[in-house]
DNA sequence: GATGAATGAGTATTCATTCAT
DNA sequence: GATGAATGAATACTCATTCAT
């Protein structure tokens, strides 16, 4: 196990076929989500996946027996990664709740609301209905765990006094929601004229956060 | 039992018939609102709106060119009512603009939230992608109007000293998103386990808008 | 129940189109059995069905929800008729067996060979593995009566002493071979040069009856 | 264990490779029969054929074109034995017709009714009309040699005496329906209860013959 | 007007066949 | 030669929409 250089680079000795095979699913994977964006799972044919990852029709039933499979795949991949991520950020962070709160919410927005993670949230939204078994992974593996993470810094936080004595559930509820309705509401209408924020993003949700943790906090900073 | 009168019913000077006919319009809406919320508009055959309704496929296209346009119809229809109750709010309100928010928010809800509206805002974001011209629709004279009426309100009670310097965006978000959240995740997972909150969504409303006037009050009361 | 002379004649009054949907189940039933006959059950594609029978390939959805329901009433409708028929005849035939015999399958031969329901219990051998539901159903609804029938009778032929001790089970088998053999091989290679009898298949039908019978009879006829 | 001879297992000559080579159109050949008699030929799907085979799908087509050519190829092969073995019985025997007779539809059923020949006899007649190529074959190589053969027997019988002026044409008809009849019958409804034959097809044929050629003898023997 | 029979464009999926590795 | 990834023609089935009754 010393050295392997009996073993040659894989990047130079698989063949295109070989190369190109392996890249397959997630190609696939990213077509689909793109299209499931674009125009919605129902109105999205097998075929434009295809198409767009750059391969006929079959070939896409060669790594994904279903439409519908391709989508739990999809979910399952994008997400995977989201949630690892968020388990790690739970340990990590140290220091003053509010501190951590706030960026929390910011790193969950650089990666998720700009990543394939917010589309692949936002597209559970719209699809959990005709995907229940799919709705119940996501409940479990990220919803859940998300409300927990946040739930017990909030909790913290009140322990040690950095905030008031306030309902955890709907504080939680209130540390959620802004940042998903922005993503629905850019899914939604972000196209169109005059819905645009006159802030960015990322300052909006600063905002937000700053008028939540004053009402939050035992003894508010600032104004 | 003995006898059937071959005259209609006392109860209306219409014949039964016409009396059907004329509400056909709001019973096609009706169901195709039930169906489109329960399976999604693609996923909703519109044989099924017309069985539903309690009239032949064929009749519903006498109401109703297409399936689009029933969807559209069924969004301007139970939208109107809406936006006009809504403006009416805006001006008869008096008093606290905390003390109106509450009472705005609480309103909203018990109309909104239990009635159609509330649905019907559910599959706008679900389905705004599709219709754009509707979307389009939704945006002026929905979502464009409770942001000024908030707006307005909220910038009436930082004029009035009553609210600290808050950045009015950011704000009007903040009192918006938390109700579409409720929304949207009922919509789409309310029907898994372990999903419920334990607070009803009144409470819950009430918890967060109360959360939020904390950190917007100047003198923050109660705790 | 004495007259019916209030209810107009079916015939004409009833509207084209409804007259059409009435026939419309035989018409598709009739397509099928010709292209199932021609092509074989998985050769035969439903649209060519729909098309043979006048109608567009949905039409035929409309009726028979799958192409394998269309193959299984199209066995029941043509068989039904027969296994009517065959119960009446156990019951209705008198006199020697010998020549009951004889008129049964000369009988059976011209309802059976020329008409449809030959052509089906030769489909039925084809596709029995396919529609293992079905077959049991033409197990229990031909092959068993005709075998019970026809041992039936030759065992009263044993009986009264017309026919030799013969073991039954073989004795029904010769009976009902011969003509299966003749529908299966006219099927498989009659449209080949060289296959055809040179004798009539009633002439061959009698001929081999009076052979086995020669054998069956305790005190043979003729030479 | 201990150590794995680099060297060929000592058993074969030519490498394992080669020997298995060598077998693969037999392989190729036995596992399409197999299939195509468990689930027809248009339900087989070349690649189960190729993995029953233990080989890749692309192999097959290295050793026949296409899946009809592969089928031509099946049935030939298995029928060529049968033909050549045929046409020895016929001179090889001696006696008298009725034994010989009666020998060889046994020695018959013994290498054809439980051996490859059987089943795809059966196949021909199933698949008979997709190909109406091989059907000719059938009929030229089989059928016709078969009758011939029979019929000469029997004819032979005729003029020595042995049996009684019977007409040929129905005679040997009755003497090769019963046993395509058992053979179609069983791969039909074979799997199905209560078809089951409660004699042996051994003791069923025997009964069959004996009973037949009790109406062929001028002097019958026995009861 | 109301009906529901008829239509046929549209789509997911399969599978024989090819061919780069 | 062997492989199995890729292909795309073929096909069962759906469903919005039409229109004769």
């Amino acid at each position: 196990m010393t050295h392997r250089s009996l073993t040659p680079s894989p990047l130079s000795t698989a063949p295109v076929r070989q190369r190109r095979k392996d890249a397959r699913p997630q190609e696939l994977l990213d077509a689909a989500l793109a299209l499931f964006v674009e125009k919605g799972f129902a109105a999205t044919r097998s075929e434009e996946i295809a198409a767009r990852a750059g391969v006929a029709k079959g070939t896409l039933y060669r790594y994904y027996p279903s439409k519908d499979e391709l989508f739990k795949a999809m979910v399952r991949e994008n997400l995977s990664v989201h949630i690892a991520e968020s388990a790690a950020q739970a340990a990590q962070y140290e220091g003053a709740i509010a501190e951590l709160l706030t960026q929390m919410m910011r790193a969950w927005w650089a990666k998720v609301g700009h990543g394939n993670a917010g589309v692949v949230c936002t597209l559970m939204m719209l699809e959990a209905r005709h995907f229940p078994e799919l709705a119940r992974f996501y409940v479990d593996e990220v919803i859940t765990p998300s409300k927990t993470l946040i739930g017990g810094l909030v909790e913290r936080g009140i322990r040690s006094g950095e905030f008031r004595q306030v309902p955890l559930e709907a504080t939680v509820h209130m540390l959620i929601a802004p940042m998903m309705h922005m993503l629905l509401h850019d899914h939604s209408f972000g196209d169109l004229d005059g819905c645009g924020q006159t802030m960015s993003p990322e300052d909006l949700l600063d905002a937000q956060l700053a008028l939540l943790l004053h009402g939050l906090l035992a003894v508010p900073q600032g104004t």
